[in-house]
RNA sequence: GGAGGAGUGGCCGAGUUGGUUGAAGGCGCACGACUCGAAAUCGUGUAUGCGAGGCAACUCGUAUCAAGGGUUCGAAUCCCUUCUCCUCCGCCA
């Protein structure tokens, strides 16, 4: 959620970079309900402090009736004002609920994601001297794929994964939780982007996959929620991404400023249904129901939040540079950062079976924007409460993540050389 | 799932026959004194949201004792619902 204050000092600014991330915002409406909760805000006050005067003076000895009825008169005036400042706050709150973050002024304006902006090419599509096949034909020419039974136990877009398919999952998950809890990984990043952040490590974390609707709603992670799935009978629903549960995971929280920044590296499950995306990505397992995903959040102090942001995303192209992947750095348009995002940042790894640069990775910039809802905060040491900042990044997906190494590193045999900063944690080989 | 107990400030912990309790005491933290410096000791201070006023330090009002609702002139204290934690029983990876 947005300060308020913004809004009240530049009415106009939040209504036109509203408009910019698709958002129509009634700025006037909004502007209204404050005043108008304000004003009563200040009559419920009165109306208290006249209540409590005469409870006060009551101490010890016992009521006249005089001031019994007077109490009661004063009774009915506060419930009859309570009732129509609480309708108003919920007008007021359900309005700017609606506000999307601003978007930093460096993202790029745009009407939908045709509008990104290629910001960064590392490496070249990979040269085959044969026609390269998908990951999809890999997969299942090696046994490593069973969508059918899948479709028969829990319908479209789900999978067994089998084989070394799971082993090589299993050796990315090492890999990046090693280099991520690596203080000279850090040291490394930090030095080679000239970034003036901390170089605490990553705290690896396996977090629950489930998550309480409140908080789900305060990250502003819920809508659209045709897109989650919802427990029945409980107030649970799947989490889409990590982010959702290591986000909110401090939620009422005041750290010291020497804690921060909080670092995880998250390791789950994440689940999307996938509306409205019928017959899309149906190959394979590009575009699942269920995938399992490295995710980095960060919670931090708010003048290093770029700076953080900037940082997770140089983690992000350390690793595929790492695993030797060709990508490419989006600059996500206001169109198509998210509504809680100030700024955001994919990265597109060259898939040879479709001959693109298809989305891995996110990296998205709140600023104090979720944690506003989520209570937060840091206590500097200056004595000051601040709302803390959040970032949250992939580290590697692994349906995705896989997918672009079986299919840059296929051989002529149908073979799949394993990526030699994976061959540790494979056993030494060299080939799957 | 069944039975019982409990949720108070950054933390621990008083306070439940309703009435100066935003809340004793301790810890922690901040500042100061002492010290070459530190520890120890002593002193002072130390919750947050909202509203109003002020350039500001801050002042005033109001709310907050898990959350929501109720009873009452008045609720941390009484009632209801929900959530969470603990103990025992049952079930179970």
């Amino acid at each position: 959620m947005i300060d308020i204050q913004i809004i009240r000092d530049n009415p106009e600014l939040v209504a036109e970079k509203s408009k910019q991330k698709g958002y129509d915002i009634d700025v006037t409406q909004l502007l209204g309900f404050d005043e108008k909760r304000r004003s009563l805000q200040g009559e419920v006050d009165a109306l208290r402090q006249q209540r409590n005067e005469i409870a006060a003076s009551m101490k010890g000895g016992k009521p006249s009736d005089e001031m019994i009825a007077k109490g009661k008169e004063i009774k009915d005036q506060l419930a009859d004002l309570e009732h129509q400042l609480g309708s108003i706050e919920q007008e007021f709150i359900d309005l700017l609920k609606k506000v999307p973050n601003m978007p930093a002024d460096d993202v790029p304006v745009g009407a939908s994601e045709d509008e990104n902006v290629v910001a960064k090419i590392v490496g070249e599509p990979t040269k085959f001297d044969f026609e390269p096949k998908s990951h999809a034909d890999i997969a299942y020419a090696k046994g490593w794929l069973d969508k059918e039974r899948a479709a028969k136990v829990t319908g479209p877009r789900f999978a067994y994964l089998k084989g070394d398919l799971v082993k090589l999952q299993f050796a990315i998950i090492q890999f990046v939780m090693d280099k991520l809890t690596d203080q000279s990984f850090i040291d490394e990043v930090i030095s080679e982007n000239n970034l003036s952040v901390s170089n605490k490590p990553f705290l690896p974390v396996l977090p629950p996959f489930m998550l309480r609707t409140e908080l789900y709603d305060a990250m502003d992670r819920l809508e659209p929620r045709d897109d989650r799935y919802k427990i029945e009978d409980e107030d649970l629903w799947l989490q889409g991404s990590a982010e959702h549960v290591l986000g909110s995971m401090h939620a009422d929280e005041v750290f010291q400023e020497a804690e921060l920044p909080i670092r995880y590296i998250g390791y789950a499950s994440s689940f999307r249904r996938e509306a409205g995306t019928y017959g899309k990505d149906m190959e394979g397992i590009f575009r699942m129901h269920q995938f399992d995903k490295l995710e980095m959040e960060s919670l931090g102090l708010g003048e290093v939040g770029t700076d953080e942001h900037l940082f997770l995303i140089a983690i992000q192209e350390k690793i595929m540079q790492l695993l030797e992947i060709p990508y490419q750095v989006l600059s996500k348009c206001t169109a198509d950062i998210g509504k809680p995002n100030a700024r955001g940042v994919d990265i597109e790894a060259w898939m040879p079976g479709q001959q693109k640069y298809r989305e891995t990775h996110t990296a998205d910039y709140m600023t104090n924007y979720q944690a506003r809802r989520l209570k937060t905060r840091v206590k500097r040491t200056s004595g000051e409460l601040e709302i803390i900042h959040t970032n949250d990044a992939t580290a590697l997906p692994l349906s995705r993540g896989p997918i672009a190494i079986i299919e840059n590193y296929q051989t002529a045999e149908g073979d799949v050389v394993v990526p030699e900063a994976l061959r540790p944690y494979m056993g030494g080989r060299e080939r799957i």
